[in-house]
DNA sequence: TCTTCGATTGTCT
DNA sequence: GACAATCGAAGAA
């Protein structure tokens, strides 16, 4: 398996992490299966300042782990039935986080099918709350370090995404948050075909 | 204690 | 394209 993710990957600005997960795997280690998939949609949540961030009222117990150290996973749970993916980043006592949208499935298949019964295969993770249903993923990761060999959610090395294949658009679902922070554009994606990235992977 | 609403998804029209 | 599902966090009272 490739090498994971090192805690200094993750203390960097938030941006810069989002765009470098891009192309990075998530892995989780599930009882005897092993569930992968690599990286292909993230947004960053910069700080206090930023009115999108959970964390621009200040620290609460529900976004604590923001605050915490880098590398470390912040799960959250919304509308009622969703749990949502983040990795902290940036020094500690900086809240800061990286959320992953999207990726595609590469390893566990079987599993990942059964966990999405019914749905067809491009769409089992295209969706920040679609890929931890897929990979079983719920509030018992929140805190969880991602930097842990064999951890039950690691990150680790992948594929290589040319620079222009990965575009930077506004983020999703933040209208609430004003300008300038809605037209910031801190969502990353893979802009390829998934045969060009299934090709890429060995 | 009460009210509002969300970093979404799936279904129905 | 519209909207219900569903519950806990956060803010107001």
């Amino acid at each position: 398996m490739s090498r994971t993710l090192s805690r200094d990957f993750y203390e960097r600005p938030v941006v810069d992490v989002a765009r470098s997960l891009i192309g990075k795997r998530l892995v989780r280690n599930l009882h005897d299966d092993l569930l992968a998939g690599v990286i292909i949609e993230t947004e960053a949540y910069d700080g206090e300042q930023d009115r999108a961030c959970h964390a621009h009222r200040g620290k609460t117990r529900r976004n604590a782990v923001m605050y915490g150290p880098p590398g470390c996973a912040y799960v959250y749970f919304t509308y009622g039935l969703h749990w949502l993916l983040n990795c902290v980043t940036g020094a500690e006592d900086y809240p800061a986080a990286v959320l992953i949208r999207a990726i595609q499935p590469i390893h566990g298949l079987e599993v990942i099918s059964q966990n999405r019964a019914g749905i067809a295969q491009e769409l089992w993770c295209n969706g920040p709350a679609k890929l931890t249903r897929a990979l079983a993923i719920d509030g018992t990761f929140n805190g969880c370090d991602l930097c842990q060999q064999n951890g039950i959610l690691q990150i680790t090395e992948g594929i290589t995404i040319p620079d222009d294949k990965i575009q930077a658009t506004p983020r999703i679902g933040i209208g609430y948050a004003g300008e300038p922070w809605i037209s910031k554009p801190w969502r990353f994606e893979a802009k390829m075909q998934l045969a060009e990235v299934n090709a890429l992977i060995e």
